[in-house]
DNA sequence: AATGCGCACAACCGCGCACCT
DNA sequence: GAGGTGCGCGGTTGTGCGCAT
């Protein structure tokens, strides 16, 4: 049986100051690697819930993170790789520093998708699944040069300690790959 | 000044996966 | 292998703010 992901009891809504503080407190002595979520809302002396609270550090509160508008560069970035993987915010997050899946999620649905639906160009695949099936495809299919993209996106050992993915080791081979790289390559070659 | 509306962003929820016992 | 637990992800909802009426 799953107990409800979060307490009823807890609180709900904005972060006060003062949460923020206490979270970021708590962090900071003990280390964000050895972090337990579960149990830091009472080891922090929060009323929230542990989900909350990852939530918070992940989003807002972690230092290397960068606030504010959007570049240009970052926006066409955010394009190109949500023609490439769809939906996979992580994924797109983890190629634009300082930025994270939230982030990126609402800045997808309220700025680029009505700027895409202005220009008439299909949300879904931006008018490229000519030029991305092959890509798609490769990246799916040629397992001993690449993973596929379900396996970058939850290979959880790929995630380097910032939440971003760094390399990947092909669990069949022993290889490892670095699927950064070949995204870039791909990326470059295709749009 | 009051209020209604729309937008942007913060936060929540439910699910799936990995890991542990 | 089965069941429990924690984490991470993506979709959705809630909230606050600015603007128009």
């Amino acid at each position: 049986m799953r107990k409800p992901s979060c307490d009823i009891n807890k609180n709900k809504g904005t972060w006060s100051q003062e949460e923020d503080q206490k979270l970021i407190d708590y962090i900071n002595s003990h280390g964000e690697a050895k972090v337990c979520w579960s149990t830091l809302p009472q080891a922090a002396g929060l009323l929230r819930c542990g989900k909350s609270c990852r939530l918070r550090w992940m989003n807002y509160l972690r230092p290397d993170l960068k606030r504010g508008n959007f570049a240009e560069d970052e926006e066409d970035l955010i394009i190109k790789l949500h023609a490439l993987l769809g939906n996979r915010w992580s994924l797109i997050a983890g190629r634009l520093p300082g930025r994270t899946d939230n982030e990126v999620k609402n800045y997808w649905n309220t700025h680029i998708r009505k700027k895409l639906i202005s220009m008439g160009i299909d949300q879904n695949n931006h008018g490229l699944n000519h030029k991305l099936a092959p890509l798609q495809n490769s990246l799916i299919s040629n397992n001993s040069k690449s993973f596929g993209l379900k396996e970058i996106s939850k290979n959880k050992a790929s995630k380097t300690q910032d939440g971003n993915y760094g390399e990947v080791s092909n669990a069949s081979s022993g290889e490892d790959i670095e699927s950064y790289d070949l995204l870039d390559i791909n990326l470059e070659l295709t749009l």
